[in-house]
RNA sequence: GCCGAUGUAGCUCAACGGUAGAGCAACUGACUUGUAAUCAGUAGGUUGCCAGUUCGAUUCUGGCCAUCGGCUCCA
């Protein structure tokens, strides 16, 4: 007779007998609502899980965001045992779960194509269809490692090996098994609502060193309905896609000619050069000076700079043909940093010139490799609202005040309200003291609490020069760039030498911050035009106003209020061609102009326009004056 | 760079071992228009590039280039 144990569930305590599963108890004394996984003392684990002691147990559902997890991670499973059977030979390795679904890495004979996706997801069904019951299993990690060993799972051998545990637990479902954690559905048949996405090629442990695995994404819901609907949001997502957005609205486009190095036509160059504009706008009240430096540098400024030894393979290299030997003695920029060193360095600095802000819009070139090149997100040639600040030690606080001040009032306006700020810390490979690493990390982490920041920690993620705050913002596919930094370098001024001359009339050696705010200007493009569907406001806005004319009656009048709209200041057009209005919204629209003036013989009667704003249902009559007025009561950025 | 896929008219896409077709855009004309597509006609392509197989390749094979989804790297 199994001794007896209180339990609480659902808020009431029961007696039952010790061995009694975690399901049990929940189906006895539970809600009613099946849970897929329990949660005893806090502690996600299977149905299956026997409880022993006094506990509270508590059911996890399906559609909890633990439920949709484990959910996913047994979906992954079912895909690992799909493939197995369909592809022997194939070795298993790590399948995780991640935002919106799971991906399972595979060592197959030959790399998985799209076309092998229908039928794995056949075979899923039939498995899932077939109510596989799934069990843990615990055995000694000796034995795992000779069971691995025998099925000739080499990866998982050695994902055994790394493991500091004794026992790990296994779990099987039919005649499959694979290593891991759990917790598991119960049975095979509670996974119905899911998909295969796409294959990727994957390294082993994430290192190019290592053997190419062949990736296979999919994606797991609750309910059919739940699939349906992020299915359809990953489409509407792809309507939003920069890439096509800047094609329909003819903002920017690709040649091979010059691969990873967009040409922005004239409506993407107005939008380019109102950010710049907005952002020295924003230096002046801000106290930086913009510099324009040269582009290419003969290569022992890189030498200095370290970035001959840490970033060559990333540089463009060139001469200008005058050394016998024909080699690439010079090199264009991939950063402003060494230029403004040089710039510091032109004249001889007192602690009274400090802090010294140079701003750079300098074009910048980055051999990236070719298959990171991604759209405006990721190029090969770009501007950046760069700055070098060069103060003293106790100057940074301030000057780290300053800039997340303004990464604070340049994101609100740009209505980014879900930037993601991250510190990066201490890397394995990093110069100087411990103890001085820390300390500066804490002056980043107390200037973003001030700053009423939320951040995580990116641990080791700094540069070996220095800690950095890093700011994200995820594009329209939730995929998250990094889009302005702020980072410290000690590294920089000495290589480069560069001193100010201290109160005490000693020569000290200035700290050197590099941040941004938009970060690269492509990108940062890039990203606004996900996150705004290519809405952009008004002062953004290639074209402000466009003028619609009714018929060829009032072909003078429109051209006169484009005109007009025109000397206010306003980028203004009239569109007075032979089609019907219905026509010239759509195309207006389709362009996503903010304001449509659209005139008839009314309108050129009573000197005015019948006003429609983009994405608006109503129009408005107004004066002429009226609509002027109302243009300019559009708010500026500063 | 690596793995997989894709590349046909300006754009979105068809078709095919026997030298390519639609819609939109462009151009011309008619219509004179009231808030997301008026009608008709015309023109537009060495099917990404280079080889190979074949009587014949845009189609099959290989190489290269670019792009897309990832990996790695990173702003």
């Amino acid at each position: 007779m199994s001794p007896e144990i209180q339990v609480t569930v659902g808020g009431s305590v029961h007696v039952a007998r010790a061995g009694i599963t975690a399901g049990e108890l929940l189906k006895l004394y539970g809600d009613g609502v099946r849970p897929i996984a329990a949660r005893v003392n806090g502690q996600v684990v299977d149905l299956s899980r026997r409880i022993e002691t006094d506990a509270r147990v508590e059911p996890v559902a399906a559609d909890s965001p633990e439920g949709v997890d484990i959910l996913r991670h047994s979906t992954a499973h079912l895909m690992a045992q799909a493939v197995q059977a369909l592809y022997p030979g194939t070795q298993v390795t790590i399948g995780p779960t991640i935002e919106d679904g799971f991906y399972y890495d595979f060592a197959p004979p030959r790399p998985f194509t799209v076309e092998d996706l229908p039928k794995i997801e056949a075979k899923m069904r039939e498995l899932a269809r077939a109510d596989l019951k799934v069990e843990r299993i615990e055995m000694d990690r000796d034995q795992a490692i000779a069971l691995f060993d025998s099925m000739n799972e080499k990866y998982k051998v050695e994902i055994i090996r790394g493991i500091p545990e004794d026992r790990v637990s296994l779990y099987r479902q039919g005649d499959w098994i694979d290593l891991c954690r759990g917790p598991h559905v119960p049975s095979t048949r509670y996974l119905k609502a899911f998909k295969l996405t796409s294959v990727a090629g994957a390294y082993w442990r994430g290192d190019e060193r290592n053997a190419m695995l062949s990736r296979i994404y999919g994606t797991a819901f609750p309910s059919t309905e739940e699939l349906e609907e992020h299915l359809r949001l990953l489409e509407m997502a792809r309507a939003r896609d920069h890439r096509k957005l800047g094609r329909e609205m003819e903002l920017f486009f690709f040649d091979p000619i010059a691969p990873g190095s967009p040409f922005f036509l004239p409506k993407g160059a107005l939008i380019y050069n109102q950010l710049i504009e907005y952002i020295r706008r924003l230096y002046r009240r801000y106290g930086f000076q913009e510099v324009i430096t040269p582009q290419i540098f003969k290569n022992q400024l890189w030498r200095t700079s370290g970035h001959w030894d840490m970033f060559r393979e990333n540089m463009f290299l060139t001469t200008d043909g005058e050394n016998a030997s024909g080699e690439l003695d010079y090199g264009v920029k991939p950063m402003n940093c060494p230029s403004h060193c040089v710039m510091y360095r032109s004249e001889k600095r007192s602690y009274r010139d400090l802090p010294i802000r140079f701003a750079d819009f300098g074009r910048l070139h980055r051999a990236e490799r070719s298959g990171t090149l991604h759209g405006l997100t990721r190029v090969r040639a770009m501007s950046q609202d760069d700055a070098h600040i060069f103060c003293t030690e106790e100057q940074i606080a301030g000057e780290i005040d300053l800039n997340l001040q303004m990464v604070r009032e340049v994101y609100q306006t740009l209505g980014f309200g879900d930037i993601e700020l991250k510190l990066g810390t201490m890397p394995e490979k990093h110069l100087g003291l411990e103890q001085d690493w820390h300390q500066r990390e804490e002056l980043l982490a107390v200037a973003m609490r001030r700053h009423g920041f939320k951040f995580e920690i990116n641990p080791g993620e700094g540069a070996f020069y220095g800690p950095k705050i890093e700011i994200y913002v995820p594009d329209a596919l939730k995929r998250k760039w990094q889009v302005a930094t702020i980072q410290l370098d000690f590294n920089m001024p000495e290589r480069f030498e560069l001193e100010y001359t201290a109160s005490a009339g000693t020569e000290a050696r200035p700290v050197m911050i590099h941040r941004a705010v938009l970060g690269t200007l492509e990108r940062f493009i890039g990203v606004l035009l996900e996150h705004t569907g290519g809405i952009l406001p008004f002062w953004l806005a290639p074209e402000q106003v466009r003028v619609l004319s009714l018929s060829e009656k009032v072909e003078g009048y429109a051209a006169e209020i484009a005109q007009v709209i025109s000397a206010a200041g306003f980028r203004a057009r009239a569109d007075l061609r032979n089609e019907k209005l219905g026509f010239k919204v759509r195309e207006a629209e389709l362009a996503r102009i903010p304001y449509m003036a659209v005139v008839g013989e009314r309108e050129a009667a009573s000197r005015g326009v019948s006003l429609r704003r983009l994405r608006g249902e109503k129009s408005q009559t107004l004066t002429l004056e009226g609509f002027v007025d109302l243009l300019k009561a559009e708010p500026l950025p500063c």
